[in-house]
DNA sequence: AACTGACCAATTGTATACAAGATGCCCAGG
DNA sequence: CCTGGGCATCTTGTATACAATTGGTCAGTT
């Protein structure tokens, strides 16, 4: 969801502090559930790992009370698969599954940014570009996974500009989703090819063509999808719970 | 946001066994976020009305970790505001959010209804048809609660035959969200052009036009939408849980 | 009389303890 | 050697107990 409850759009649109709008945001204000899935985000808990209540407390060191929270909303997202009376595990999202989020963020996002285009300021564009640069820094610097989340917020900042709520927080649920797939189908490479795309969205969007941007919107979704390559299968499902640590980039 | 976690597409398209697909049916399998929703949707329980934990325990007859777990629920579908520290209220949605929701539901049920248009059986319609009368049914018999969910509900099979599990969870999240509106913004009459529209919408699925479709689809959500009337404010937030009960309806 | 301070009641946040269900192993039987 | 039932263990589901924070109120002061 979603993001949890409220979070309506701020009053000043889009003017994110300093880059901490945070892609994986949608579980804000619960520092497991965002931990876990900024872990599942880049791969360091491959699709399928059991997600045991009692060694999360261990590694969190906190109560059974807080674990089950976390890995509620994080089913709620999609994220994890909640069986009944059985372990949590990372969600395996099938290759039609992973359709069906991408369809869904081409649908919705190039309404957004559409609407977006309609009434953007120059400065919610001094802020695209300034985070664009942020994302070709990180990737130049070989940072991939800082520069994974900055691609995938450059997606929210578009969605807060946009200006509905309700389908920002979608997008918040999506980005999330098909980045887990970006990592179950063997996607190692970063798509370089995303920073021009997102250059183009935003050329389109200061020269005021919702049209346009819409369209290079759906291209670029489709594109993003089109990379993807199923897998041999066969995910080993390793767990090692401690590559959980948040300073676990690299 | 959805319902809960997986709850995949099935397999046989939109084939609801009894009419039991439950319009909120996103909090599937907690009969206590259910009670709630439905409460909420019904207007049983207005905006704004505190949802006091130590309240809903003796309702129901629970500790207070399930009740939690409902609240959260309900938090995450966006029915509950949750305040830190503070009790949780029944959500109220100014005007904007509405429109925010509306626009959201236009946009995605017009995808969707077009897709399902492209793939529909002859046994989809029959379903539709089917519960076209039911909901007349109801209608014409004053079951007032009844028939509210009934229409709700036609929405979400047109959403589970489109066949995106995603999108379909999507409608799931906003139709009680719209439902909800209806109740705050004084629509105590039952929209009874809703059941020509849907038969409308039937009609193009069956003669195979999702273009058609779709806008018929946009036309009958900002109809519904613009029936909307503000109100005069000031809710008593009058609370009794007691006005819970399943079988509180009428 | 108005304002500021701290105390008190109420309610939520977190942890722990207990109950129920599931998985896997082991052993008996075919 | 393979199969099936039953028990043991582990894991999750639920309830309860304790800690922490909030908001209101009442006293005391200016």
């Amino acid at each position: 969801m979603p993001s949890p409850q409220g979070k309506r759009s701020t009053p000043e649109s889009a003017s994110i502090e300093s880059g901490r709008l945070g892609v994986w945001a949608g579980l804000a204000s619960d520092p497991i559930a965002e931990a876990v899935q900024e872990a599942i985000c880049e791969g360091r808990l491959p699709a399928g790992t059991r997600l045991g209540e009692e060694e999360l407390c261990r590694v969190f060191g906190v109560s059974r009370t807080l674990v089950r929270q976390a890995l509620q909303r994080l089913g709620f997202a999609g994220l994890v698969t909640l069986r009944p009376n059985r372990s949590a595990f990372v969600a395996s999202p099938t290759l039609d599954d992973t359709a069906s989020a991408y369809a869904a963020r081409r649908l919705i996002e190039a309404d957004i940014i559409a609407e977006a285009t309609r009434h953007c300021t120059a400065n919610d564009i001094r802020t695209l570009r300034q985070h664009l640069k942020a994302q070709a820094d990180a990737q130049a610097r070989g940072h991939r996974s800082e520069a994974l989340r900055l691609l995938g917020e450059f997606h929210l900042i578009i969605a807060e500009i946009g200006g509905n709520a309700i389908l920002g927080d979608f997008v918040r649920q999506l980005v999330p989703r098909t980045t887990l797939s970006l990592a179950l189908f063997e996607r190692r490479d970063l798509p370089s090819c995303a920073l021009d795309e997102h250059r183009l969205l935003i050329d389109l969007m200061a020269k005021g063509d919702p049209k346009a941007a819409a369209q290079a919107m759906r291209r670029h979704l489709s594109s993003d999808f089109g990379r993807l390559a199923v897998r041999p299968e066969g995910e080993p499902v390793v767990n090692l719970a401690a590559a959980l640590r948040p300073g676990a980039a690299k």
